[in-house]
DNA sequence: CTTATTTTTGCAACTTTATTGCATTAAAAT
DNA sequence: ATTTTAATGCAATAAAGTTGCAAAAATAAG
């Protein structure tokens, strides 16, 4: 497991006090995050507009995802297998829970593969599999 | 096929001239639309938040879906099998092409079985493809 | 078919989420 | 140690969506 300075440099980002925290508050907590989150837990620590702009060259960088939903706020979670090119997160299922109504990444599953009609060229696929995760089930 | 009036009474609707003009703007639009691209349509005939009070009225009623995506724009397509409740609708494909943007239902694709881990319960699932769509590719 | 009831519409104001410009500060390169 | 390059904070602005309320339209009731 990589230290947070070297994971930054391995995605040819800056050393700053505000990627390391926010890479380090997406290691501890496995869920996908908003920006709300972010800046609830850093208060008035790092400007709104700075940790936009974190989540945005995470992004860039390949270091974060953003997770399609239906809620109209971006979700981000961390990448598996950090410095790999092209890693099946491409095709990847993630969990929205109904009653936490948090998202989690599925790593371990793989999306099956899928007859197109003729023409289409997939290249990315996202499954969102909505319900009650392991958490919330009684 | 139904007219107009007769989808918006079957769903519970008032027959109001939005919902006619609006709804037939889904019908003769294949792929996903947002509330800008009506705004953009109707111009100056119906105002804004009519707009999104019809778009929520008829996703409450089962004549639209969501389809998630990462863009943090709402998109809204027409559900299949107008009338019976549970449709293949909850499994349904959706292709979004990096070409010309445009996200449309592929409706006679089933999302394949998943095996999820324990204690975790599936409700619906939703597939984002991405990709090329048959209009772009030469 | 006229009146009463209920729902929808339009307008204005507001909230929430996200972006841009620019001067200052910090990180890396020389 | 100094130069170069990139990141940060602040202020302002934009875009997407929501709420309250009076007026208008749709349905229901008589």
């Amino acid at each position: 497991m990589q230290n947070l300075e070297h994971i930054l440099k391995h995605h040819n980002l800056r050393i700053t006090q505000v990627r390391l925290e926010v890479l380090q508050f997406f290691q501890t907590n496995k869920n996908a995050l908003t920006h709300a989150d972010l800046e609830t837990f850093f208060s008035k620590k790092f400007d709104r507009v700075t940790i936009y702009r974190t989540l945005t060259s995470f992004l860039e960088n390949g270091l974060l995802h953003k997770i399609p939903d239906d809620s109209g706020i971006a979700k981000y979670a961390l990448c598996q297998h950090e410095g790999t090119e092209h890693t099946h997160d491409d095709h990847h299922v993630h969990f929205k829970c109904k009653k936490c109504e948090k998202i989690e990444c599925l790593h371990n599953l793989e999306i099956p593969k899928l007859h197109l009609p003729k023409k289409y060229k997939m290249e990315h696929a996202n499954l969102l599999i909505e319900g009650i995760c392991a958490h919330c089930n009684p």
